[in-house]
DNA sequence: TCTAAATGTGTATTATAGTAAACAATTTTG
DNA sequence: CAAAATTGTTTACTATAATACACATTTAGA
């Protein structure tokens, strides 16, 4: 099956799912920035579907509890066997 | 709900889970680099759980094919009402 | 409206992820 | 065992994510 999905799309789908949530809990950028120990600036970028590093997605994850979902979509790929169907 | 995962956890599980994948391909980290067009010292701090950008991370997701399982997680989440029960 | 908060941009600087190359240590294979 | 391939680590360098600050623009509230 083809992988229609582009690292850009998830890149913005991920920026886009910040913003939602920060404005769900009614936080300023500078409020999601502070609580994090980031820099608006940084906020700002990922919600605009810019790069960052690991650490920042994570803990922008952890904050709004995507982990335990993260972990678990993970966990799933790890039992998957991809190479060949065994029949 | 307590998120027992820990953001270390899911850099380990991460690299983890390339490794394995990685072998699963019968694929060097040579190999997986130069696919990537990184570098194997790339490869290799990834696989032990340090950071790493936004796109290394989606690189090698996309080469697994994981970015679709990826982005089902993002989308999954996109609809959760967490911030209060409605009930 | 007009004021204030929030967001989007810009510049300069710092921190660090990424690269390239070399070499040691380990694992695999003949 | 010996040779080869792979992996782990170091060093020096480059690229860029992150910071801090300022300021313009946009959006809400009084």
């Amino acid at each position: 099956m083809i992988n229609a999905v582009s690292i850009k799309e998830v890149k913005t789908k991920l920026g886009e799912l910040c913003k939602q949530k920060r404005q769900a809990y009614e936080m300023s950028q500078e409020d999601l920035a502070k609580a994090l120990d980031l820099s608006r600036f940084t906020i700002q970028k990922f919600e605009s579907g810019k790069n960052a590093t690991l650490d920042t997605v994570l803990k922008i994850a952890h904050h709004f509890d995507w982990l335990e979902s993260f972990y678990q979509a993970l966990k799933n790929l790890e039992s998957t066997n991809d190479i060949d169907s065994l029949y």
